[in-house]
RNA sequence: GGGCGAAUAGCUCAGCGGUAGAGCGGUUGCUUUACACGCAACUGGUCACAGGUUCGAUCCCUGUUUCGCCCA
């Protein structure tokens, strides 16, 4: 059996893919190795990359672009010869874990015990884990299977408890009563990061007019009064005072009076006697109004309505600010479902600020009935239309409003500085990304709320003491552990002998195991455990990882999974939790918006697969440049599908003249031909290393593609076909053994190459081909897999591997001239059209300057089957470059 | 309102001080023993707009407009 029959016709990537993905799990290719020259060398390549949530069911094609963008350079850093820690995480825990249950469970948190809820939360888990691991596998990312974690396990949470406890010891954690996100549906504290911008919505301004307080009016005119506007009057009543911009000199006579809140004069005297319209019975009366001062505050704008801004607590962050700088009173309306608390006005107590209404968050029945209150009594002035948008909590879309309740904070505000310095030590690919973190952290104005009023999360690992409240925190040793489950292991409180306690029910945000993931994957709160041979491998502490090589993110997470994991490791380890951090774009559907399962706009990635094959997935999500966002172009994974046959095609040519060699037998004497394609692989392999080390895979595949397309199999394949044939094939040129052996070492040196370098993007068919074309010339020492063959520029010594890894500049001076007599010639073929394979008895050129090009002779007329070369004075023919020759050909008749 | 990014061929995108590039699409040939998922030759652009710097600007600077995103 010939070599060339060990390569079918056609390349089938269904069964090509299989069969790999079952070979490199039997090999072992992926697994981190301690042990090997590579690690124990602190030669190591270790990836964060993102745990997805794993409940929403929701992967799309811009999933499998992102993640296999992260492992193209995992690739590439295998075959220099690092050693790869690169594991998967899922993220299975916190409220969008939960929001899902309750949705598909149909949950009624009331009728459901939590553990039964967290046995559901659980169960999705894991289902959710196998079909992203299915298409992880299917997309051929090269994880180390033996290394997931996922962010509920017994090793995150206790992860997540040591982290709570040692900042505790270092005294970074508060229990403080603060103003907090809330969402009134889900009764819960929120993250900054758990709220999104709604859409444009009809919120009428309302102007609203405050009294001089009577007290105030001493030399003040007694008719004066403030105007301010609000798209939320049902909270005029916790109005805490108006402010206004410091040089704003409308108001420079109000300096200091004070004014009456509208509505708060009234009082109820709830009668026994019920109304004839089933109301409650009783009598309204006036009292006094409770008074707000007038601040300045450079945050207002001047421009914005009547100058005057009316400060309640709490409408927004901007309410929280001032109410902050000015150590404002505080007037909370709102329980935590979102219902108003005003007992002396019955109109508007218990209402609901939202109702969810069938596709629409905007109706109040508290704002109405506000605005017929401030009617009644005269202080509405008007309302205008305008519109403005609400901050949903993005897994409700209800809007979130504003509670006070004790929270655990950890205390970062004073840390900026600090955080930014880290920031500028880290490694951004690509660099603009930095400005993201360099303006949050600049940014920041609260500390971080870890508190969730929530079930299915990481449990606080301490219990309150029921007499004085004081926490009771659980001993390091015995983590992870729930309060919930087990009693306080303290007999007394001791702070004040208490003897009973009761657990916090509250769980972490998300965010807090989240930001663990380096030390998680570094095993972190292993470190000083005693650990023997028996110790599982998923267990083992790895401090040798940490810090990672590169944490692998979208943009939109800087502030929150990113920001998190440096302040993180700051605050545990005094350093960075990576080296280099890498940020992916987005992927788009084809109009350009953001793929989302709820858009309805995504693409199936296992569909794509299966009718295209995961190398083209992963070549279309290589054409992203790195940081940008990627349409979604169903052409271009045809355009992947295309080049994967090119590949194989022009494998099988090259083996097809590679059959029954033997490699020295003559000494190669290399055409100009040779010398051009040699030299410019060389550079082409140098030009996609460096991209790779900067992971621009986009850049170095464009390179890569760009020269086997264009140069070495359009140019080079067909120059070196004659040089096979003999004269009875008819061949035009007599090449000579030399000339031969060179085209062969060129086909196979050149086949190796390229397969490597594309072997990161296309991991699959390259494999394939290297196993049944390539391995078998390389001999007995050839590597087991494409994968873990050297790459061809070596990290150490920055020497190319092939081709004596040197440019040839006089070749490639060379080929430029041979390849614009190509073209000249071929364009007068195609003018006469006659079909490349047509044999040409004479190409004649002129021109002045025919001796520089004499030296490419030889090649010129192998490549165009030309017979002989002919001169003539007489200009006539298509031009050749910007040379002033000219060419034309000839047939015989 | 602030910040970041983008604006280049019909489409999707590279490029980025010195005569504008690729893929897809379109046109015309070619069934050439690797490949018609191909080859050859073509087609196609005031490089958003207005100023400025420069011998020279798509590229640098300033401003404007439009789009996307992040944050107020």
């Amino acid at each position: 059996m010939s070599s060339a029959d060990l390569l079918p016709k056609t390349y089938e990537p269904a069964a090509a893919e299989a069969h790999w993905l079952r070979r490199w799990e039997e090999l072992g290719l992926h697994r981190w190795d301690p042990a090997s020259p590579a690690a124990r060398a602190g030669n190591v390549f270790s990836v964060d990359t993102p745990p997805p949530y794993v409940s929403a069911a929701h992967l799309h094609v811009g999933h499998a672009m992102s993640y296999s963008q992260a492992e193209f350079v995992v690739r590439f850093q295998r075959m220099r010869g690092k050693a790869i820690f690169y594991p998967m995480g899922f993220d299975d825990n916190g409220l969008p874990t939960e929001r899902y249950v309750e949705q598909k469970h149909k949950v009624n948190k009331a009728k459901i015990t939590r553990a039964e809820f967290v046995e559901l939360c659980l169960q999705e888990t894991r289902a959710g884990a196998k079909v992203y691991e299915d298409l992880w596998r299917a997309l051929g990312l090269s994880v180390d299977w033996r290394m997931t974690y996922s962010t509920i396990q017994p090793r995150a949470v206790r992860h997540a408890q040591k982290s709570f406890l040692d900042l505790v010891r270092q005294g970074r954690l508060e229990r403080r009563e603060d103003p907090i996100l809330w969402c009134p549906a889900c009764a819960t504290a929120l993250a900054q990061a758990d709220v999104e911008p709604g859409e444009e919505q009809d919120r009428p301004m309302h102007s609203v007019r405050f009294d001089l307080a009577p007290e105030s009016l001493v030399g003040a005119a007694p008719t004066a009064a403030a105007v301010i506007e609000t798209t939320r009057p049902e909270l005029v009543p916790a109005c805490v005072a108006l402010a206004c911009h410091p040089d704003d000199k409308r108001f420079a006579g109000l300096d200091g009076l004070r004014f009456r809140v509208p509505l708060t004069q009234l009082r109820f005297e709830r009668s026994d006697a019920t109304n004839a319209d089933g109301s409650i019975g009783g009598a309204v009366t006036e009292d006094s109004y409770r008074t707000v001062p007038l601040v300045r505050d450079a945050s207002v704008d001047p421009d914005f309505g009547s100058g005057l801004m009316m400060v309640c607590t709490f409408g927004d962050s901007e309410d929280i600010a001032k109410w902050r700088t000015h150590k404002l009173d505080t007037v909370i309306l709102l329980d935590r479902q979102g219902r108003m608390v005003t007992p002396h006005l019955p109109d508007l107590d218990g209402k609901r600020v939202h109702v969810q209404a069938k596709g629409s968050n905007v109706y109040s029945e508290a704002r109405a009935a506000a605005v017929d209150l401030l009617r009644a009594h005269g202080h509405l002035l008007g309302v205008r239309a305008n519109v403005s948008r609400a901050s949903l909590h993005e897994r409700c879309s209800t809007p979130v409003e504003i509670q006070v309740a004790p929270q655990w904070f950890i205390r970062l505000l004073d840390l900026k500085e600090e955080l930014l310095q880290r920031g500028r030590e880290l490694r951004w690919f690509p660099d603009f990304m930095r400005d993201r973190y360099e303006h949050w952290v600049e940014n920041l104005r609260w500390d971080w709320n870890i508190s969730r009023q929530r079930f299915y999360g990481v449990p606080f690992p301490l219990w309150f003491c029921d007499a004085c409240n004081a926490p009771a925190f659980a001993d390091e040793a015995s983590l992870p552990i729930d309060p919930l489950m087990t009693p306080c292991p303290l007999a007394h409180c001791a702070a004040c002998g208490g003897a009973s306690f009761r657990p916090e029910p509250d769980v972490m945000d998300t965010w807090m195991t989240s930001s663990l993931t380096p030390l998680l994957n570094a095993n972190w709160a292993a470190w000083d455990d005693v650990q023997g041979p028996a110790t599982p491998e998923r267990d083992r502490a790895r401090p040798a990882i940490y810090p990672m090589g590169v944490r692998v993110q979208a943009f939109e997470i800087i502030r929150t999974w990113l920001f998190y994991s440096v302040a993180k490791s700051h605050l545990h380890t005094d350093g960075l939790p990576w080296r280099d951090v890498m940020i992916s774009g987005w992927g788009l559907d084809r109009t350009g918006k953001k793929m989302s399962k709820r858009a309805g706009n995504f693409v199936d990635p296992a569909e794509i697969i299966a009718k295209y094959s995961a190398d083209a997935l992963r070549y279309w999500a290589a054409g992203a440049t790195l940081g940008h966002d990627l349409r979604w172009n169903e052409e271009d994974v045809k355009g992947g599908k295309r080049l994967l046959t090119k590949l194989w095609n022009s494998s099988r040519f090259a083996l097809m003249y590679l059959d029954g060699w033997q490699p020295g037998s003559v000494a190669e004497a290399p055409t100009p031909a040779d010398r051009w394609i040699r030299s410019r692989l060389v550079a082409v392999v140098h030009e996609a290393t460096q991209a790779f080390e900067e992971y621009e895979y986009s850049k170095a595949l464009r390179a890569v593609e760009q020269f086997f397309w264009a140069d070495w199999c359009d140019a080079y394949l067909e120059m070196v076909k004659d040089r096979f044939r003999s004269a009875a094939d008819g061949a035009v040129v007599a090449f000579t053994a030399g000339e031969v052996e060179a085209a062969r070492v060129t086909l196979r040196d050149g086949t190796w190459t390229l397969l490597r370098l594309f072997a990161p993007v296309v991991p699959f068919l390259t494999e394939e081909l290297y196993d049944k074309a390539v391995r078998p010339l390389l001999g007995p020492d050839a590597p087991v897999s494409v994968h873990v063959a050297a790459w061809p520029e070596s990290a150490q010594t920055g020497v190319v591997d092939v081709f004596g890894g040197m440019r040839d500049l006089e070749g490639e001076a060379l080929g430029v001239r041979l390849g614009e007599l190509v073209t000249a010639a071929r364009a007068a073929k195609t003018a006469q059209q006659l079909g490349g394979g047509r044999v040409l008895d004479a190409v004649v050129v002129s021109g002045a300057g025919w001796e520089a090009y004499a030296a490419v002779e030889r090649d010129f007329l192998a490549t165009v089957r030309g017979r002989t070369l002919r001169h003539d004075v007489v200009d006539d023919g298509i031009a050749v470059g910007t040379s002033g020759l000219r060419v034309r050909v000839e047939v015989a008749a």
